[in-house]
DNA sequence: TCAAAAGTGTTCATTGTACACCCATGT
DNA sequence: ACATGGGTGTACAATGAACACTTTTGA
């Protein structure tokens, strides 16, 4: 039997991707949904999503994606999960295979709200995404959170320079609990992966609180030699 | 625009499952391989897959594909990673969805085994898989290495009733290092999830070790009380 | 001067790790 | 009697968790 014709008398079928994007906002995980243009479900929340296209492989269709919806290039993103219930999309059959994306919002909200449909939401708005997003965002948050036990991708969610103290709210929301300030920074300096600067953030407080800025090749060096990275 | 125009004009694609299939034979965990019987690679080493179906969901192909293929029904299986390179399959475009299964080989190998080309082999052979499945047989062991951290998954691959020794090998096979046999049985048997039987397996030593069963209800009400299961 | 956030160490409990000898039995 | 795998406990180290006060400074 040659390929061709094997192959041949298989179903085809469209794939979506879709992201769950992520940003860090008001000491806050959130979402960044899109209102939804055509039908079925004609205005309700959506994840950012869009078809895959023939000449393309996954990943880069993600960021084509993200890319077209939010003029952001260069982003971290990790696949979480396909989904292919028969009926997940009513409009017709199609096989989503799903993202989760980290973009630092500081430098990037501001160039790409104003002029489209997107909106940043709190994630216990979840239950107004349409189809089975929530269900892609539970269990990309999941992902997120077992990643960023195990790595240094937090950083992906704030600026280049950043406080002790938002570094540490981003870890409270990423595993939706508060944690002890003396051992978070005990923790997390010990690491050794943490450079202060001779620079104060004054805006959430009069005494000013010491940028850092996380080093990522002493990071990457300390790789080979065995150190693992836990949060 | 309606959707089904909108939709139309979309790609589509071949989907297929791939299944890491992994067995724990003399003290190791093996693969579960197929020989090709199609171009390109036809007589190639190959995980078992097969092609989706236009009336099922991910999962449910993937368990038709275990079925059709080995026999085995009812399959502990885990959703690894859809792969999606353009060239990944010579033959034509696929997009692949990989599982990997645990299987109990105590019980199912000899019957499955003779009139097929099935073949169990090392997971040192792995590199003579044909296409990306060596990639996804990495992709697969690490994600059953972290699985088998924070779950009990790793009874699936043992018969019903199995000694402290074996569960050890198990692990030691999974995570490819060796443990200190007093360490492991006091964090085992800490967590209070097994069961000695009054019955010695005498197969591996004179003086014979205990069998042990896996107490799935009480390691349930336990998960109400908080309890967390680490290996 | 006071409100508000930044910064800083010690103690205790828990968990993980290293390590060596006796036991039971079939041959 | 001996070879083979089965079975057992203790001491130390490392890690995680709880906990409260002083500092700085703009308003």
């Amino acid at each position: 039997m040659h390929e061709d014709s094997f192959y041949g008398v298989q179903a085809r079928f469209l794939i979506a991707v879709d992201c769950t994007i992520l940003g860090f906002i008001d000491n806050e995980i959130k979402l960044l949904t899109f209102r939804r243009k055509i039908e079925p479900k004609k205005g309700g929340l959506s994840l950012l999503g869009g078809f895959m296209n023939e000449n393309e492989n996954i990943d880069q269709a993600a960021s084509r994606v993200l890319k077209t919806l939010t003029g952001l290039d260069n982003i971290y993103m990790q696949q979480v999960k396909a989904y292919g219930n028969v009926d997940r999309d009513p409009g017709e059959r199609v096989i989503s295979v799903t993202y989760y994306a980290l973009i630092n919002v500081t430098d990037y909200a501001n160039s790409l709200l104003p002029e489209s449909d997107l909106e940043w939401i709190s994630l216990d708005r979840k239950r107004e995404l349409i189809f089975d997003h929530e269900q892609m965002l539970d269990d990309a948050i999941l992902l997120l959170r077992r990643h960023a036990a195990l790595h240094p991708i937090g950083f992906n969610l704030l600026p280049e320079k950043f406080t002790l103290t938002q570094l540490q709210s981003l870890y409270e929301s990423i595993y939706g609990e508060t944690m002890d300030k003396r051992n978070f920074r005990k923790k997390i300096l010990g690491m050794d992966i943490l450079e202060r600067l001779d620079e104060k953030d004054k805006k959430s407080s009069k005494r000013g609180a010491y940028y850092y800025v996380f080093n990522r090749q002493r990071y990457e060096s300390m790789l080979d030699k065995g150190f693992v990275f836990t949060m």
